[in-house]
RNA sequence: GGGCGCUUAGCUCAGCUGGUCAGAGCGCUUCGUUUACACCGAAGAGGUCGGGGGUUCGAGUCCCUCAGCGCCCACCA
């Protein structure tokens, strides 16, 4: 077996994945006895195409998996796609140009199953090509018959516990995506807007001013809030005051929440403009007049603006307060709007029946779950302490669309009750199949079915279950529950982390996983924001990318920042992987003439230089290091020391040992013993991260047929960690780099010969460590002799004073002449 | 308004528990091709580590403060 001259990754990837599954080096060993380390892999939404960002965080998890697997721990490394409700139903939307309510909701569900089908296959294929060590077998899809089952699951079990409840309430609403969504499906929208103060009229007849941006809301106002110490509105409490326009009467009422500077200090109450609205409606008790329908259009509150959108309306009705005298002023502010994160809809408060998990009743229980949970970064956990604290509403987890897992349930058409299936029977669709029935309170036979379908977190929280085979192979489920890890960004702490840890709280009183690790994003250079909201997919695809350096390379910049921070897609970074990439494999060709048919000794032979000495304390030092930072889910740490070493010994100690591995004889075995361990330990070391080279090495180099990423991982030996050696070798790099500055200044190839170099040592034990570095010394600079003694030479150029050496160097002879 | 993070060479960033940490890659300048590598090598130039104050024998490294940037959360009349 040989090393090709050149190292081709654009062919020598694609057969080694395709080997690496042949064989079955991912492949979790079910009924194994090793440690095991599960991970809860965060299945990708199928919402767009894959990008940078994708590589970047599925690349670190993929490190991970790598060394434990490498230190011998049975890795349970799953897969899935999550390809069930909106993001799914809304990419279908836009991309076949067609609704639910114009195919009817059954062919509906066949092209979203189409398009989850479609997109899973293009997600599974570019995460082989990056060499994501998963193990297929367990691979799902989160709109499969087993994750509805454990889904719906869910829900019986929450139902029975009385953890999820029905509710017809205010909602969070997008008019786009015509549905119910949670508080965490919601983002902030900075956007400039016009705030309108319109005259509002007190039973004297006096005006009383009133700000809103909302005037299109009018129809809908319900109350005027004034705050109790207010000294210029508090008297009017008790009176009523007519809503311009509509003339509605509505009382004047006191609450503390009202700030006195905003505004006017007097504000309305509409039914509904913003959570405050909603509160107070609640807490006051105030009616409901719904001024907006569910398309976002106006109701026959509006009156003759019935029919327009919100926006259309809010511009007519400023003109009809303008033509009527009511519109006092106008002045622009900058609003932050609540708008759905799937499509930026700045969203409503609608009053409608939906499900409610609860979670505001066991916030304390959940903070102390985060608590209890390791994150990596550390910082992590506050964001996530921060946002359950803040929670104003119950998981809200009924969705008004067609694409999803349907509730299993059932209303009794003469009572209202609900009516739920047998867990045996799971799972079901009550809008294609009849109700188990009858009715268990009054005995009738009709039902009407829950018509929607449940939020995709509503079963991605249960992902542990779902890769954990929790029906089908409990078994399984025993040896993987908790798991060791969930990888995530930090965006869906709120939603996908929060949720898992209340599902596994609610259901089986436990944590999820030990260890929480957040990457960031993979973010676009120029005005930086997540790459997969810019067009196009950011600024190069994965596969453009891979096919251009190879997936070592993207993977390198993957493993170039540490788990939390976001890295700037960096194409300079990229072909440095390239090139690192490049050079291992230049190393081994070099050390293939030396190592072939190589067994090293168990102990280190007599006669290592000083250099291999250096060499040998430093990589295991090293091998510690790097253990200890993968350990610690410090990949970055862990690539950046692997590879500062790798460099400082391709550039320095192999042109060191280089004349001793060609004359052979003792000193040689010296340096092969060193040279062994050195490309035996990078490539080791470099595996998780850059797996295919380091594969196509070892192959060749040394165990066809065995893979690497079995491992072992190496130890470090104790017994070859040597600080004097460390201390000469330093001096020894000195040297040489004070000899190549000669050379260049004097225009010297590197090649050329020294007719001597001297140094002049006034430290006796100094002296007598370098005299160990001759070898080395008269490798990497060419001399033709080397002097070591404690007094200066006479007549010799000076290179360098340090460490308490002089070094100096003389031509050969011949040349000394031709240059005279 | 609250929380978290960041601010180190022209660019992108490392610098863990304070004392060879002032670093890497890219870019730039100059030089160099016969036994791994021109998909290359060598040498060099470049930063008072955002500003100010403090702790310490000693601080990018700890504390305080100011400024700017980013993210999360709350508010949003």
């Amino acid at each position: 077996m040989s090393l090709a001259k050149r190292y081709r990754p654009d062919e020598r990837e694609l057969a080694l994945q395709a080997w690496w599954e042949e064989v079955g080096v991912y492949d979790f060993d079910a009924d194994g006895s090793g440690e095991m380390v599960a991970i809860d892999t965060p299945p990708p939404t199928v919402s767009g195409q894959l990008h940078l960002g994708h590589v970047y965080s599925y690349s670190q998890t993929d490190f991970m998996a790598r060394f434990w697997r490498m230190n011998g721990h049975n890795v349970f490394y799953p897969m899935g796609f999550d390809d069930n409700g909106l993001p799914t139903d809304r990419l279908v939307e836009r991309t076949a140009g067609v609704t639910a309510k114009a195919t009817g909701t059954r062919a509906y569900i066949d092209l979203c199953l189409e398009a989850g089908a479609t997109a899973a296959e293009q997600y599974r294929a570019l995460f082989r090509r990056l060499g994501l060590s998963i193990d297929g077998r367990y691979t799902y899809r989160t709109i499969e018959p087993q994750s509805q089952r454990i889904s719906q699951w869910s829900f019986i079990d929450l139902y029975r516990r009385g953890l999820v409840y029905r509710q017809q309430a205010p909602a969070i609403w997008c008019p786009t995506c015509h549905t119910a969504i949670a508080q965490a499906d919601v983002d902030d929208l900075e956007r400039d807007s016009t705030l309108y103060t319109v005259a509002f009229t007190l039973e004297d007849g006096t005006r009383l001013p009133i700000a809103t941006t909302r005037p299109e809301l009018l129809p809908a106002c319900v109350a005027v809030f004034v705050h109790p110490e207010d000294t210029h509105h508090a008297h009017l409490a008790g009176e009523q005051a007519a809503v311009p326009l509509y003339g509605q009467q509505v009382p004047i009422l006191l609450d503390l929440a009202v700030d006195r500077e905003k505004g006017t200090g007097a504000v309305m109450c509409c039914t509904f403009g913003d959570s405050a609205d909603v509160a107070w409606w609640r807490t006051h008790d105030l009616p409901l007049i719904e001024a907006i329908d569910r398309e976002g259009r106006m109701r026959e509150p509006s009156g003759q603006f019935a029919g327009l959108g919100v926006r259309e309306a809010r511009t007519a009705i400023v003109g009809a307060l303008g033509e009527a005298g009511l519109l006092l002023q106008q002045s622009p502010v900058t609003q932050t709007v609540r708008v759905h994160e799937r499509c930026d809809t700045p969203v409503e408060f609608m009053v409608s029946e939906q499900w409610f998990v609860r979670v505001l009743d066991d916030k304390e229980a959940f903070v102390e779950a985060g608590e209890q949970i390791a994150w990596y970064p550390p910082h992590m956990k506050a964001r996530y302490r921060q946002w359950v604290e803040n929670l104003a509403w119950d998981w809200c987890i009924s969705r008004q669309r067609a694409f999803g897992v349907p509730f299993p349930v059932w209303y009794c058409e003469a009572c209202g009750a609900a009516l739920l299936p047998a867990e045996a029977q799971l799972p079901v669709d009550p809008r294609f199949e009849a109700a188990p029935g009858p009715c268990a309170q009054c005995g009738a036979e009709r039902f009407r079915p829950e018509e929607d379908v449940m939020d995709t977190w509503f079963t991605s929280s249960m992902s542990p279950q779902i890769a954990g085979r929790f029906f089908t192979r409990p078994e399984l489920y025993e040896r993987v529950f908790p798991y060791a890890v969930r990888p995530q960004a930090h965006e869906i702490i709120r939603t996908w982390a929060f949720y898992t840890i209340v599902k596994s709280h609610y259901h089986f009183r436990t944590l999820p996983w030990q260890d929480v690790a957040i990457s960031g994003w993979g973010i676009a250079a120029e005005g930086a924001g997540k790459i997969s909201k810019s067009r196009g997919g950011g600024p190069m695809s994965p596969e453009e990318l891979m096919a251009r350096y190879s997936a070592d390379a993207a993977r390198y910049w993957a493993a170039s920042t540490s788990l939390g921070k976001d890295a700037v897609i960096d194409e300079r970074k990229i072909a440095a992987g390239h090139r690192l990439a490049t050079k291992l494999w230049n190393v081994a060709r070099f050390s293939e003439r030396f190592l072939e048919g190589y067994t090293p000794p168990a102990t280190a032979p007599a006669g290592l230089s000083l250099a291999d000495r250096w060499l040998l304390s430093r990589l295991q030092r090293l091998i510690g290091r790097a253990t200890e930072r993968f350990l610690a889910y410090d990949h970055a740490m862990a690539k950046s020391e692997t590879e500062q070493l790798f460099w400082l010994v391709a550039d320095n100690y192999l042109e060191m040992a280089k004349q001793r591995l060609y004359e052979g004889g003792p000193d040689g075995e010296a340096a092969r013993f060193a040279l062994y361990h050195a490309l035996h330990t990078f490539v080791h070391l470099l595996a998780p991260i850059m797996p295919y080279v380091t594969e196509a090495i070892y192959q060749d180099l040394w165990s066809p047929g065995v893979s690497l990423h079995r491992g072992p991982w190496p130890e470090a030996e104790a017994s070859l960690v040597d600080e004097e050696a460390e201390r000469g070798g330093e001096i020894l790099l000195e040297i040489a780099t004070a000899v190549r500055r000669y050379k260049s200044e004097a225009s010297l190839s590197l090649g050329s010969e020294l007719g001597q170099l001297h140094l002049c040592v006034k430290d006796a034990a100094l002296r007598e460590l370098l005299d160990g570095g001759r070898a080395d010394l008269a490798s990497v600079t060419r001399a033709r002799s080397i002097a070591i003694a404690a007094v200066p030479a006479p007549d010799m150029q000076p290179v360098l004073t340090a460490y308490g050496i002089n070094v100096a160097v003389a031509l050969p002879q011949e040349q000394v002449q031709d240059r005279g």
